[in-house]
Formats: C-alpha cells, sequence, structure tokens
DNA sequence: CTGAATCCAATAGGATACTG
DNA sequence: CAGTATCCTATTGGATTCAG
C-alpha cells in the first residue's frame, strides 16, 4: 500500500496536494462550500451566506469549484430558469475532512484572542 | 461544548478558519511544512527540499509561517551564525490534521490521472 | 550560508453597471 | 434571478543581484 505519512510523500503527490489545499485554501471557497454544506443551493442563497463576496466572485469561484468536481451546476428548465449548486460528494467529504482544521483554528483564536492590545 | 459540524460555525470563527485554510494552502506553505515534518532544519534544507522556491519567496513563506507560529526560528551564535527552522507544536499538529487532506488529494489524483489527452 | 533589495509580470480581488 | 463586462488597484510570485 501506498504510504500515509509525509515522509512517503513524493514530488507528485505534493503537488496534488498543494494544488488541493490551494483551492480550499483560497478566498471565499471555504466559505462557499461551507455555505453548501449548510444548506444554500441557489447563487442568491450563497450571495446571502457568504457575506461580502460580490457577485463577479462568487460566480468564478463557483465555476472553479465546478470544474474540479467539488459542487455540481444543475439547471432546470423552468422558467425562469432555476439553478441548483450542490456540493458533490467528493466536495462533501472535502469539508468532513476539514473538520477538524475548523477546530484547530478554533483552539488558535482562543489562544490569541486578537493582536493583543500594546 | 461547542460544536463541531459546519451549521453551527458563526462568522467570526468562519474568518479564523478561513485564515487558517489560507495560510496553508498559500503557494509554497504546504511544501515547506512538510519539509520541516520531513527533518528540515536549515534555510538550504528546505530551499532542497521544496524544489522550486526561490530564496525571497522561501524567507518570505518561513518569516509568515514563524509569525503565526506554525514554524519557531533559532539561531545559535557560531560562526557564521547557524538558524534553524522548526515546526512548532501547533505546525506539527496543522500538519497531522492535513494528512486526510493528502489521501483524499492522491484519491483525486488517481481517478483524473491528468488532463486527459483530448 | 542566510537572507534583503530591486524590478517586473501576472493574477487576484473589489466596485459598479449592465443584461437575458 | 443569475450572472457578465469593465475598470482599477493591490498582492503575488519569479528572477536576479547584492550583502552581512
Amino acid at each position: 500500500m501506498r504510504g500515509t505519512s509525509f515522509e512517503h510523500i513524493n514530488d507528485d503527490e505534493c503537488r496534488q496536494f498543494q494544488a488541493a489545499v490551494e483551492l480550499a485554501g483560497r478566498k471565499w471557497n471555504a466559505a462557499i462550500l461551507l455555505a453548501g454544506a449548510r444548506g444554500a443551493r441557489r447563487f442568491s442563497e450563497y450571495r446571502d451566506s457568504v457575506d461580502g463576496i460580490s457577485d463577479r466572485l462568487l460566480a468564478a469561484r463557483l465555476r472553479e469549484l465546478e470544474a474540479d468536481g467539488l459542487i455540481g451546476r444543475d439547471v432546470t428548465p423552468t422558467t425562469p430558469v432555476t439553478i441548483s449548486y450542490t456540493p458533490t460528494d467528493d466536495g462533501r467529504r472535502l469539508i468532513a475532512l476539514m473538520r477538524p482544521l475548523v477546530l484547530w483554528s478554533r483552539e488558535r483564536a482562543d489562544r490569541a484572542p486578537k493582536a493583543q492590545s500594546a
């Protein structure tokens, strides 16, 4: 079997990994994925849920996430058309894997409440 | 206890989380942390281990990671001074948490070997 | 050896206005 | 509703050179 510890990562795997983490770490993407996990489906729901993101960037990030297979885009031919963005299995698994990171960041935030007032 | 699922993340936590994931996802940082996990200590060891990074960016990323408490910088007053960068406890924990992401990215890479030759 | 300084090109991101 | 188009600025990252 292939190793599970970092000692055995090769360059190619490292690149794949970096690409994945960069995607997850890109500005807004975590919030967008989270919004999807919390039930957002329509464009406007994501826009409301993410808070602060512009239409342009939301559209761009959704397109990227779709291209990377993390979010699916479904068009229902109603009038007007209904467009629905749903996290894919892959996306859901990624979100699940990021849960420990949420806890990790919480702990850090608790230890360093802010920039300590000089 | 504070919830562990995304449904209960508030805006502030979301920001903390995003900052953390952005840091981890920033270009080179994953590779640098990995290099540290694999035993790199000296500047030149990271440079060799990361492969492709320039001095300028390696120095910049190390400074950031130090500022964020993920890597420690120790100066030993030999001649010339010996400088050693070691992952902190926090950094090591982050790396550990990213292991599942490595596996996740591997699976994806296996499923999508490359950009399929048109 | 360990960086800092400079210069440059590319990309990201934000604001706003507009469309099918 | 679900985006696009345009513009503009800030940030990134890469190469190269210089220095303690």
